[in-house]
DNA sequence: TAAAAAATTTACAGCATTTTTACATTAAAT
DNA sequence: ATTTAATGTAAAAATGCTGTAAATTTTTTA
């Protein structure tokens, strides 16, 4: 497969030669890799990286694996496939119920991992607007979730990470009225709960650049005093 | 874990003792099971019994169980959980890119299956092509609780947030009289407990966008004296 | 390391919603 | 039928929320 989606993971990993096997494995696929050697660092980048999905060896340094999968949980529904050398059924069960979405036990192909990751990626989009390949299309907007890109009028439109994030949550969601709490949340990690105010700046970034009108948006609503949401 | 979903599964399996063993294991957790012992006949069965899920063998005597998959994958997203004999990478990989949503090797625990089956239905669970039964219907009146979102006639109607709370008090409550006290208690807190005029201005506001007739409403009615209905 | 891109901060104009105020209408009671 | 209490409507003033541009800092890329 050469689909270059460009997608962010964070690798929490503790052995340096898996790091580099997945490093260059991923990266020749396009994927932005970030990496973490043990789990409370890997909880931290899970925080600021914004990624989107995890990959997670359960036998880390600092702590044990099942706890990094709650924390993370707390907060945040990102896919998270692990990795273990432990071939325990009672292992696998407890990493998959404390949250985890897949679970492959070493060694394993990159074929096998790759495939996996787009599994995950088909779960966390699916919605009932988007037809099979995960492609929003509303009037003359049009938004591929798998390939990362966005089109106005066929016309592809660059987007800056936070404003396609921005709009791939609203997609997700498409009809829906999202609240500026839970957007920030989503997009800038539970810390911001406040600064209501980015949303605004990005909304007006993505209006000038995806709506015929800026000033009277056709897809990207307001609901004042609420939060907005993505007219299909 | 002692949930019992009540869950329906159609199992594809030509082995009559693994058919046996999963009838068994997955009987107990509460699971409803119809079998099939080959892919034509599986994927009637998951045409007629519309199944939460679907433990699938590729190993089948009559097609390939990834043209199973595909089949299925024409008309519905209903998780696919795939057994195999096969531990060879392409094909995990090859059943996986069809659609599937997981892999297992066989042999494999039944701990392992049931946790990878509540992996499955969380994600089914978590996206809301099933979970959307909150919409009020009466006459022309069409309320979205989750999408918040409202409609006469088919046409979108644009509520402030008052507006809108106040319609969905209405509404959870619909055919009930709510009293003055209540509705200003729900929508205004507890302490303007008096400001019963609040409630008229909303109300005629709600009744000018919301009724045919806004002199003589249909469904936003006054009890006086006593409070407001929802008719339905 | 320098240049470019992106994110954040700052500042301000404009808009929507809520609340207040004023007055008209309808329902209940003697 | 008349009076009184309760309800409905309209518009103004006050409040809080939203949109946009531009300057500054940070991060990324070449």
């Amino acid at each position: 497969m050469t689909t270059s989606p460009n997608s962010v993971i964070v690798v929490i990993e503790d052995d340096p030669a898996i790091r580099q096997f997945l490093r260059t494995g991923l990266g020749t696929h396009g994927f932005k890799i970030f990496e973490a050697e043990n789990g409370q660092r890997g909880i931290i980048e899970a925080g600021i990286r914004k990624p989107d999905f995890i990959i997670l060896d359960l036998g880390l340094p600092d702590m044990d694996g099942v706890d990094v999968i709650k924390k993370i949980r707390e907060w945040s529904a990102i896919p998270i496939i692990v990795l273990s050398a432990r071939s325990n059924e009672q292992h696998k069960i407890g990493a998959l119920d404390a949250g985890a979405d897949d679970y492959l036990t070493k060694p394993f192909g990159l074929g096998e991992l790759l495939a996996r990751i787009r599994v995950a990626m088909r779960h966390s989009f699916h919605n009932p607007s988007q037809s099979q390949n995960n492609i929003f299309v509303s009037g003359a907007l049009k938004v591929d979730l798998l390939k990362r890109q966005v089109f106005t009028n066929e016309q592809e439109v660059h987007l800056t990470p936070i404003q396609y994030r921005l709009l791939s949550v609203l997609v997700k969601n498409a009809g829906k009225v999202l609240t500026h709490q839970y957007l920030l949340k989503e997009i800038w990690g539970p810390s911001h709960k406040d600064n209501s105010h980015y949303l605004r700046i990005y909304m007006s970034q993505l209006r000038q650049k995806l709506e015929i009108e800026p000033t009277q948006p056709q897809y990207l609503l307001t609901e004042s005093g609420i939060g907005y949401r993505l007219k299909f």
